[in-house]
DNA sequence: ACCGCTTTGTGCACGAGTTCACAAAGGGGT
DNA sequence: ACCCCTTTGTGAACTCGTGCACAAAGCGGT
């Protein structure tokens, strides 16, 4: 759903990382860590420092058991007859994530879209920062969004090199989207953010998510269908 | 995840519904169906009447078996030894997706987001118009966006019952993501699309669909630090 | 009318993810 | 020092989704 969901990630590599010292997280685990976290820091504002598996739970809408489980894939940092400690679980679930990095990120294509996402704030927070805004079209290179200077996107490939870009957004039109995949993955980028409505090919090692607005809408569409017709066959 | 993914829908629900001719199709199959139409549709477009589980499985990023499978989940649409005819295909899926349908959707917040999303193209598609846009901020009532006058959030259980509103986008802040959600949900919206940051309560009868930026980003993170780790233990 | 080639549809086995239920573990009061 | 209450961490059963492999089914050429 989120668009959800779906990554790029093919093969469930089950070859011997370096020395995994802890069984490797699943991947669904690692699609909910994130929101366990955001909860997590909504419950530090309020000054709560202890949390049990089932308050967490609640918040972060999902089953308690599930909860422990993931929580458990990471270590066990959970005091039995307490429960977690609100801090040090925001601070094992960050380095989890690798937010204790800084990742660099280049904007790609600054339409309608492309300037929300400057604007977001989402990417200030923890680890991310844009650090170039690019659009193929003449005429918007050189305007400001957000405090950065939008450039060219010949400068691409020197842009990603410059400022080590390790993460691409593409919010381009679809039509532009496949080459500008290309463009990154052939310059180093190893993570791709896509929200344009094609599919994109990338060699194994490159992870591509894509978030995908009329996807998200034609399946809560089946789903309206599905109760329309459920409700008029009660009839 | 899509924007991950992820949906309402609570229970799997094993209630026999009115006469299910059908198996009832799965969640995950539900969610690629758009995918294989938008494919579809390019092949339409280029003047392709018939389609190979295979050529079309490429196209959509996924394995053949998986892509034949999920198709007949809603029928034996194929030819043996031939493939798929391109244009019934979309109009079967089309069917089961309930795009034969038309959706009324509402979206609140016209933040840069919403403003966004206003302008997007996927919601013309395809059974889905954007009926009214509104928000709560009283300097920005009145404006025009791509056509719409936005209308003060007050209004919100109006324009609801007015336009049969059955999609409600939600482009808030998190803080009145909650709130707007309950008085969607509280006038007869069925389903949700949330682009705020937070956990959205609702009855088991109604759909959320999260779209969220910053766990996208987080989860891409985790796979960086994944690999940047793995390149470091070889050498 | 038959034969061989291509491609679908699906039974089956496997693996991943979820849920249940409970033993182990810690805290606090007496 | 002991006991009771709470909550974690996890083994085990189960459900769901995926991928393989092959039989059934068309089509076209002879």
């Amino acid at each position: 759903m989120s668009v959800a969901v779906s990554g790029g990630h093919s093969a469930p590599d089950g070859l011997p990382r370096h020395s995994a010292r802890r069984a490797a997280i699943s991947e669904a685990t690692v699609a909910r860590l994130p929101v366990y976290l955001r909860v997590l820091n909504t419950f530090a504002d309020s000054g709560i420092a202890t949390v049990s598996s089932e308050q967490l739970a609640n918040a972060a809408g999902v089953g308690p058991a599930k909860l422990r489980k993931d929580l458990s894939h990471l270590g066990s940092y959970g005091t039995r007859g307490v429960g977690y400690d609100v801090e040090y679980l925001v601070y094992q679930i960050s380095r989890v994530l690798g937010l204790t990095q800084h990742y660099s990120v280049v904007i790609v294509g600054v339409g309608n879209l492309g300037h929300a996402l400057a604007g977001y704030a989402g990417f200030g927070t923890r680890g991310f920062r844009v650090v170039a805004l690019v659009d193929a079209d003449p005429a918007r290179v050189g305007e400001t969004i957000a405090g950065l200077e939008v450039r060219h996107s010949d400068e691409l490939e020197m842009i990603v090199k410059e400022h080590e870009v390790s993460i691409g957004v593409i919010a381009t039109p679809g039509s532009a989207a496949q080459d500008v995949c290309d463009r990154l993955v052939s310059c180093g980028v190893t993570s791709v953010l896509n929200f344009a409505p094609v599919v994109l090919n990338v060699p194994d090692e490159v992870d591509v998510r894509k978030v995908d607005l009329s996807i998200e809408l034609q399946i809560l569409a089946f789903h309206e269908q599905r109760k329309s017709l459920a409700t008029r066959g009660a009839s």
